[in-house]
DNA sequence: ATGTGC
């Protein structure tokens, strides 16, 4: 048997592309990451694999835990990492889904071609920089109140459509039609949903961003025609979550868990790992107070999306709908849903835990949007400035493998404190423009120096053992063409 | 990721 000696932890080869922690000791099942090897020396540096045999020792979880091929070190669990968790007998884990909550992506399509848009880069990325908010703090394309953020956690995609900010269309291309219903504002803190309320529209910072990008490569012809995806298309693709409000409620809940749920902890080898009991009411609350943050995510990316037509309308003079700017699709990258999955044979209902993973539903799969029922779900995964970002389809495989679940993007190599001593800013956004025609405009330098290219794995790499395993298929590649952050 | 924190 092939075996890779990591640290402590020996990984046994059940295939190629993927690698099992036995079970032992408190662990409740196996672990498994799916790798190539030269991932896997990435992987295997820091704490990923710690942390992914931790939390095979969540009560109740089935299986086995999951490492997607991007997965690096996160709070408690790691980033890239899926847990499928008995929804009855079981647990729910605020650090399994991520400070981010729904922190996600979204591509939008234009009718435009990369001939349309060069020579107008610098007008086109300015033109975004000063319409879309964003950075640290406040300010939002929505300014609202209270009372606005609050039917936001309880609606989603539905509050955007009935405040003109959204199509129904809109909402028919969006991850759970844009709107999870048990989101509920009463479980969401005063200062939670005070943070969220002028930040309603707003990019955020760190890896969050707006990208104007090229349809560079296509390598599955059906898929990409039902995508509405062909070579030089111009698409956009916004990334970015649920600002301060996910941030509190995460906050909030972990401090509750730890507090009421002290003896569950106790039998957890890390405390980032605090989880809530099934059926007791703090697994109740935070779900649902993790369903509004969902919600408020998703308008945030809507939000964005509508500033994004309105500003493309100015600088290319026509209306959007003569762009034919709708959205391709919007998935969510750190969340838990309540879902059914085979395990041993039997209908199980699981509280999915995907932190920093993408749901991956196949074809016919009920949940995968009509217009896309016969391929299988967009699968949007953002590589770097300098790589490209790439389309996938849910694949055959991904039920069965990973509870429905592939990887979501490229994965950081270094740390951002590292990044920083690394690389400078402005060499960096200098030699995008003059090396690869790519127009980065940044609130801060030491934002574009954390997000150089050279911060990230290879997402080709990554995008290879997801197609190889058959749960995410490759379907298009696309390159910057501007880009703006925080 | 984040009013960059225990």
């Amino acid at each position: 048997m092939t075996t890779y000696e990591a640290g402590d932890v020996t990984l046994e080869q059940v295939r190629e592309f993927v690698w099992e922690i036995p079970k032992s000791g408190g662990m409740n099942v196996p672990a498994r990451i799916l790798a190539s090897e030269s991932l896997l020396d990435e992987i295997s540096e820091d704490k990923t694999l710690e942390q992914l045999r931790n939390s095979t020792y969540l009560p109740g979880v089935r299986k086995y835990a999951l490492c997607m091929p991007d997965g690096h070190q996160g709070y408690g669990f790691p980033v890239g990492g899926v847990a499928g968790i008995d929804a009855e007998n079981g647990c729910i884990s605020p650090g399994a889904v991520g400070y981010d909550i729904n922190c996600g992506v979204r591509m939008m399509r234009t009718n435009l071609t990369y001939d349309d848009v060069r020579g107008h880069e610098e007008e086109l990325v300015d033109a975004l920089f000063e319409a879309v908010p964003s950075g640290l703090g406040g300010g939002g394309v929505h300014e609202g109140t209270v009372d606005d953020v609050d039917a936001i956690l309880s609606r989603g995609m539905d509050w955007a459509l009935e405040n003109g900010y959204a199509v129904r269309d809109d909402l028919e291309h969006c991850e759970d039609e844009g709107y999870r219903p048990e989101g509920n504002p009463d479980k969401v803190s005063e200062k939670a949903r005070n943070r969220g309320k002028n930040q309603v529209g707003s990019l955020g910072s760190g890896n969050h961003f707006l990208e104007v990008q090229r349809v560079t490569d296509v390598f599955r012809e059906d898929v990409a025609a039902d995508f509405g995806l062909s070579e030089d298309q111009i698409v956009v693709l916004i990334h970015c979550g649920s600002r301060g409000l996910g941030h509190q409620v995460c906050t909030d809940y972990l401090r509750k868990i730890e507090q009421a749920h002290s003896g569950l902890l106790n039998q957890l080898p890390d405390r980032e790992l605090a989880a809530a009991p099934a059926g007791s009411q703090l697994a109740e609350d935070y779900y649902e107070a993790m369903c509004a943050a969902i919600n408020y995510a998703w308008v945030n990316r809507q939000l964005i999306m509508h500033r994004t037509r309105e500003v493309f309308a100015d600088v290319f003079d026509r209306d959007w709908e003569a762009m034919e700017m709708d959205l391709l699709y919007d998935v969510a990258h750190n969340i838990a849903k309540r879902e059914t999955h085979t395990v041993d044979g039997e209908e199980t209902d699981l509280f999915v835990h995907r932190k920093g993973a993408t749901r991956a539903f196949p074809a016919s799969h009920p949940e995968v949007p009509a217009a896309y029922r016969d391929v299988g779900q967009p699968i949007i995964i953002p590589g770097s400035m300098g790589a490209g970002s790439y389309v996938l389809r849910g694949g055959d495989r991904s039920l069965e493998e990973t509870f429905g679940s592939t990887a979501h993007g490229a994965g950081r190599l270094m740390s951002r404190t590292q990044a920083k001593n690394e690389y400078w800013g402005e060499d960096v956004r200098d030699d995008l423009r003059d090396q690869q025609q790519v127009y980065v405009k940044a609130q801060s330098g030491a934002t574009v120096a954390e997000e150089a290219p050279g911060v990230y794995k290879d997402v080709d790499e990554v995008v290879r053992v997801s197609d190889a395993l058959g749960i995410g298929d490759k379907v298009a590649w696309t390159f910057p063409v501007c880009n703006i952050k925080g």
